[in-house]
DNA sequence: ATGGTGGTACAACCA
């Protein structure tokens, strides 16, 4: 069996509503994280987004802010939304996979989206830096002590962990999103927690790997200044099923795009 | 060193 996964910081779901569909079409995946939806519940497009052929649908939204959201071919057995930082901020929602879903049955699937942290990368003085870093030093507690089965953990991490996430390492170390902190926390919570990183299993450095590219740069493609925040985990015991992860870069010059990528994962069980 | 663009929602905040 084959499984398909689709990680998408969309910002805003309402206004790439025809974007969802076009991707969907395009990758066909069994399942896609939305992070960035910026929608309160009561205007969620479930409707709009059932027909794309995703009957099953699992979110958590806010006024103008985050939001997190999965659509799924297979029905849930469970949702779990999970508040970060003793904050209600949309950031994170998992579901475990029905039966229904075949060899995938009981497979957890977490969606995150990690603050990004503001402009100034010291915890002293900037709060928004402090929240990042507290968020990921929940999710390394978290994944210490987290169930031990089959899980994947996609989202938008807003951190760029290795040499060639970046278009220049150099300048981008002190730069948020590439620090040293933010790297080092992030490396160790993946390690700890047991999951491998998707991406680089089956394409590692030095290739670069860019799924955000920003909207200040007006010639983005031909400048090229992108880095790697979007990630798709497997937890160790589906490491041999893991087949390809695919970067969808086209999306990116498709009009009104969002600022990232989707990426997808595919395993075979 | 600065400002560059985009989304929400309508001023200011966030990315």
């Amino acid at each position: 069996m084959h499984l398909k996964i689709t990680t998408w910081n969309i910002n805003s779901v309402r206004l790439r509503l025809d974007q969802v569909g076009r991707a969907l079409d395009e990758i066909g995946p069994d399942i896609l994280c939305l992070q960035e939806t910026k929608c309160p519940d009561n205007c969620f497009p479930l409707e709009g987004l059932r027909a794309f052929g995703y009957p099953h649908i699992a979110q958590v939204g806010q006024k103008g802010y985050n939001g997190v959201a999965i659509l799924s071919r297979f029905p849930f057995a469970s949702v779990d939304p999970q508040a970060w930082c003793e904050r209600s901020d949309a950031r994170h929602i998992a579901v475990t996979l029905g039966p229904e879903a075949g060899k995938a049955a009981g497979f957890v699937v977490h969606n995150f989206y990690v603050p990004a942290g503001g402009d100034l990368p010291d915890p002293e003085i900037n709060p928004k830096f402090a929240h990042k870093l507290q968020f990921l030093d929940e999710m390394r507690r978290w994944g210490r002590t987290r169930e031990a089965r089959p899980a994947i953990l996609v989202g938008d991490l807003n951190v760029a962990p290795l040499e060639h996430d970046v278009w220049s390492h150099k300048q981008l170390l002190d730069v948020v999103s590439h620090t040293p902190i933010e790297i080092e926390t992030l490396e160790t919570l993946r390690e700890e927690g047991g999951w491998i990183d998707g991406a680089r299993r089956l394409t590692p450095e030095p290739t670069k790997i860019y799924t955000w590219w920003s909207y200040r740069s007006p010639n983005w493609a031909i400048a090229n200044k992108g880095r790697r925040l979007d990630h798709a985990w497997l937890s160790s015991d589906l490491a041999g099923t893991l087949r390809s992860v695919d970067v969808h870069a086209a999306t990116r010059s498709w009009t009104r795009p969002s600022d990232h990528v989707p990426v997808t994962a595919s395993l075979e069980l």
